[in-house]
DNA sequence: ACATTTTGTTGTACATGTACTATATTCCAT
DNA sequence: ATGGAATATAGTACATGTACAACAAAATGT
């Protein structure tokens, strides 16, 4: 594992759009394996791949890789304090 | 040189701030021979090296890099119909 | 329960990113 | 014109990203 971990949500967002990793894998034009590398975080993509995942995502790089942990879509969109308690 | 160039405005932000290669592989923490590689678009970041970059500069990493050539900043801040012609 | 698909693991191989050393060249100041 | 700084080039070495194959484990649908 390298030193410094990029986090991402690419299993998150293939779940979202109901993808297996050789879907994506093949959307992005990698092997299958790959995918599941970097979902674990086993290692960070190059720029590059960065690049056609943000492509493919339609998403900038920095919505879907992080230096910092990502906080869960779901909590993102309904902040805690506007959750219902009962 | 790898297959899929990635193009980069290292050199201008650079240069912008009055920093040498040194200065800049300090600050981000690398060799200065590894900058001069990255201006020179012979090889491409690390998607790790790349955030760092971009907290460097404190721009967007799309900002910095893309898979397309840059426009001169000038030219995209002072677009050629709002030039002066004389 | 079974078969199929999906995911995880291990191992090998190769390409690319990064560091480092050394030397050459270009660019500024003075 | 000389010297020092900045940049370029070349070579070696090592780490990390990616592909591929084989097999195990888990999940899913029927």
């Amino acid at each position: 594992m390298p030193e410094k971990t990029i986090y991402n949500r690419l299993a998150v967002l293939r779940a979202e759009r109901g993808l297996s990793r050789q879907d994506l894998a093949s959307g992005l034009g990698v092997n299958y394996q790959t995918v599941g590398y970097l979902e674990r975080g086993e290692y960070s993509p190059s720029l590059e791949l960065a690049f056609r995942i943000s492509d493919f995502f339609r998403l900038p790089i920095e919505a879907i890789f992080s230096r910092e942990p990502f906080r869960p879509f779901s909590e993102a969109l309904y902040p805690e304090e506007t959750r219902n308690t009962q």
